[in-house]
DNA sequence: TCACTATATGCACGGAGCGTCCATATATAG
DNA sequence: CTATATATGGACGCTCCGTGCATATAGTGA
C-alpha cells in the first residue's frame, strides 16, 4: 500500500552512536557497528539483530512516553520490526516492557560491606532514592509496578529482576550486621527493609509526598534506633 | 452545541446513598427491589436511578473481575445503561472506577483517641491490614493504586478519598500523642505513617510477602521503639 | 389534561490496539 | 546450491474508546 521501506534510516531515536549516555536513562545499543537499519524488503534478518532493535525501541518508547504510550504496535513501528516478530519472542506487553526496561538500565547493583550497617543501608537507600527521584526511571518504575498489579508477566519479571535483588541486598547487609552483633538478634530483616523501602514507595505510589535524602536519612535513623542492640524499654 | 442546561441536577457522582453498612465488600443496592434491569425500550429514566444502577454495576464488575475486566462498555451492559449516559457523568474509566469502589465500600473510618498511641495506631493498622488481606478489597486496592500511576483522575480520587483521610487519621493520632509528651518532640508524623503503612504497601504492591497481624504488630513495636521519648543513644 | 423539555436510548461511526492468521522473501546452514 | 529457518507486509476479527445522531419517553408546568 506504500513504498517498501521509506523509513528505516534514522529509525532509532536512541543514543547509539553518541558516547555520552548520562546513565540511568536508556543507554541502548551501540551494539552494532552498522549504522542503522539497512533498507530491506522482506525476508529474514538475523534473529539477534532484530531482537536488539526491538528492545532498543521498547526502551526508548518506554522512557519517552511511559507505560501509557507503550504499545506493541508502536514498538514494532519504532523498531522497524513487525508485530508478528515481537509476538514470537514476547508473550505480552508486560514481558516486553520489563525486558525493555532492563535492557536500558541493567543496573549494577553492588554495594560493598563496610562493616557499618548504617553506612551500608544509607548508601543503598540513597542510591534508591536517587533512582526514583533524580532519573527518568522514577516515574517509570512507578508505572511498571502499577501495571504489574494486573499483569502477571510484568509482576514476575519485576519480582525476579528488580525487587528481589534489591531486597536481598539489604537483607544480606542486615543479616551480616546482626551476626556481627550490631543489631538486636531477633529482628526480622525483611520487615526492616519493608519499613525503609516501603516508606519510599508509599510516597512514590500512594501519597505523592516528596522523597528527599533528608527523608531517607531520617527514616534510617528512626529504624535503626528501633532495632539496634540496646536495652529495649518497651515491649 | 447542545440544549442549554441539560446537566445540573444530580451532577455529582459522589456520596449519595445514605449511611449504610460499613463492610468492605460490595454492599451494592437492594435499593431497587427489581432484580435486574427491566427490559425497557428507549426513553428517559430518572437520572438518580440510572446513576445508581451504573454505580452498582461498576462496583460489582470491579469486585468480580478487578481492573483488568473493568471497561466502560461492560459497565454499561451490566447496568443496562448506555455508554452515552456514562460518559455524560464520568469523564473517564478511572473516575468511574473510583466512584464505583467508594460506592460499594464507603468506609466509616473512625477511630477513637484512647490516649494510648500504641493502641490507637495498632487498631488503625490492624484495620488496614484486615482490609487488604481479608477482604476482596485488598487486591482491588492494589489494582486501583496500580492504575492510578497512569490515570490522573483515579490518582486524584484515591488521594482525596482514600489515602488522604487515612494518612490524616494516623498523623492526627501521632500529633496528639506528641502533644501529650508520649513521643519524641521532633518526630515527623508523616514519616512514621510512611514506615507503617508503607511497609504494608511494599508487601502488597512490590514484594508480595505475606501481610499478617504479627507483622503489623512487630512493625509497630519497631517504629515506636524508635520514636518514643526516651534517651536516644545514636544520632 | 396535555404539550414541552430534559434526558435516556439504540445505533453507528472512526480510531486504536490486540493477538493471530496468511503467503512471500531471503539469509544462513549444510 | 539447496534447504530451512525466520522475518516480512498485510489483513483479519475482536474489544474498547469516545462521540455523534435521531428517537422515545418520564416528569413537569401551563
Amino acid at each position: 500500500m506504500s513504498p517498501p521501506s521509506p523509513e528505516r534510516e534514522a529509525q532509532h531515536p536512541a543514543a547509539d552512536s553518541g558516547g555520552a549516555p548520562p546513565a540511568a536513562s536508556p543507554k541502548i545499543a551501540a551494539h552494532r557497528a552498522t549504522a542503522h537499519r539497512e533498507p530491506r524488503g522482506r525476508g529474514r534478518r538475523p534473529a539477534a539483530e532484530v531482537r536488539e532493535d526491538i528492545l532498543d525501541a521498547a526502551a526508548v518508547l518506554l522512557f519517552r512516553e511511559g507505560m501509557a504510550g507503550f504499545t506493541i504496535e508502536r514498538v514494532a513501528a519504532e523498531a522497524g520490526a513487525s508485530k508478528t516478530t515481537i509476538y514470537k519472542w514476547w508473550p505480552s506487553k508486560g514481558a516486553l516492557a520489563a525486558d525493555g526496561y532492563f535492557h536500558a538500565t541493567e543496573a549494577e547493583l553492588e554495594f560493598p560491606d563496610t562493616g557499618d550497617i548504617r553506612a551500608d543501608l544509607r548508601s543503598q537507600l540513597r542510591s534508591f532514592v536517587h533512582l526514583i527521584t533524580a532519573t527518568a526511571a522514577g516515574r517509570l518504575i512507578a508505572e511498571l509496578i502499577g501495571h504489574a498489579q494486573t499483569d502477571p508477566d510484568l509482576a514476575a519479571a519485576l519480582q525476579t529482576r528488580y525487587a528481589g535483588p534489591r531486597l536481598r541486598l539489604a537483607v544480606d547487609a542486615l543479616n551480616l550486621a546482626r551476626e556481627r552483633g550490631q543489631l538486636h538478634p531477633d529482628i526480622n530483616p525483611e520487615s526492616i527493609v519493608d519499613q525503609l523501602w516501603g516508606a519510599c514507595y508509599h510516597r512514590l505510589l500512594v501519597t505523592g509526598l516528596p522523597i528527599t535524602e533528608g527523608f531517607a536519612d531520617n527514616l534510617l535513623a528512626n529504624v535503626l534506633h528501633g532495632i539496634q542492640d540496646q536495652p529495649r524499654n518497651d515491649v
